[in-house]
DNA sequence: CGAATTTATCTTGATGTCGAGATACTCTAA
DNA sequence: TTAGAGTATCTCGACATCAAGATAAATTCG
């Protein structure tokens, strides 16, 4: 094999084999698509070990990052939350409790809405995901290693295409 | 906006509000792996669609069509369909009981091993999947609509650089 | 041969998620 | 002002998954 050639991997053999029993169909969209797939599921893998040395698991990073992001004072209605992290209403008020009861997030009442709850990052939750963010990007960019600034940026610009059309579809 | 820049999409946005909140941090590798993901969840999505018109659910084709890879006359032990389908073996025994329930699998004794069973696609079993599959591929090519086939190999050959890594860390 | 180890599958209990419905509050407009 | 529609959150039951353990058969090797 030439070195020219790049090596197989997992995807090559599965359309080989489709290919092989259904010499009819134009796999070529696998090529792409199934590899972006199978790339994600890799990708929770190692995010999960990233988070593993901060106590923390993949769903309450989400649910802290979104916070973080949102800037001072770090609050956020579960409904804005459930929109972040495109979770249901039952998963978002299940995992609210358990962080509060990590004492990663609190639960204030929201003083414009009496119907309403607002979560906030203590500053225990604050510190730990932005540990968690550094250790997450350190972790990715060894991922990302042998890629060029110039691939980096190519293959960045053509993903942007391809996820669009979601982004937009739920106005 | 200028036409020529392309327009903004989540991802954007989402690596816009940790630059705020962490000018400190270089989040250039969410450029790429962020949109990996979300486009991965939304394919997910796209497929359950997609699946929904023959009245399968996704994990239902991932088994069928790891059966339907393996080529005449469609058979696995539960032992390989684990490993084509990244589930526990508990995850397995339900999925098939299902599968069987519904006529599209059949569990017969392995004639080799006594500890052992395969599972073969019913005749129903590999009619759906090819459907499903077919109509998986259109989908899909419609999402890649936009790109030239060079952009195609080019992103192909980059992901596979990517995903290389984790293929070879099991052996 | 026969004991110990390995392999293949199934069983069971805990857990996280979804989705429908319940509750409480707010907003609109007659 | 008040009925009705809309919104925000929580509760609850169903379900798929995982992980650990149980069972049974095959394999290894002294």
């Amino acid at each position: 094999m030439s070195t020219l050639e790049p090596m197989e991997d997992e995807v090559d053999r599965l359309i080989e084999a489709w290919r092989r029993e259904r010499p009819d169909l134009d796999v070529a969209p696998m090529e792409v698509l199934s590899r972006v797939s199978r790339l994600a599921r890799h990708l929770d893998r190692a995010r999960s070990q990233a988070f593993d040395t901060h106590g923390l698991e993949s769903w309450e990073f989400d649910v802290l990052a979104a916070l973080r992001r949102a800037g001072t004072p770090y609050q956020l209605s579960p409904g804005r939350l459930l929109k972040e992290t495109l979770v249901t209403s039952g998963t978002m008020t299940n995992r609210v409790d358990r962080l509060a009861a990590r004492g990663l997030v609190e639960r204030l009442p929201d003083p414009h809405d009496r119907r309403g709850v607002l979560v906030q990052l203590t500053p225990a939750g604050r510190d730990k995901v932005d540990a968690a963010m550094a250790d997450l990007l350190a972790h990715e960019r060894t991922l990302l290693g042998g890629l060029s600034d110039r691939d980096q940026q190519k293959i960045a610009r053509v993903l942007r295409e391809l996820v669009r059309p979601f982004d937009l579809e739920k106005h």
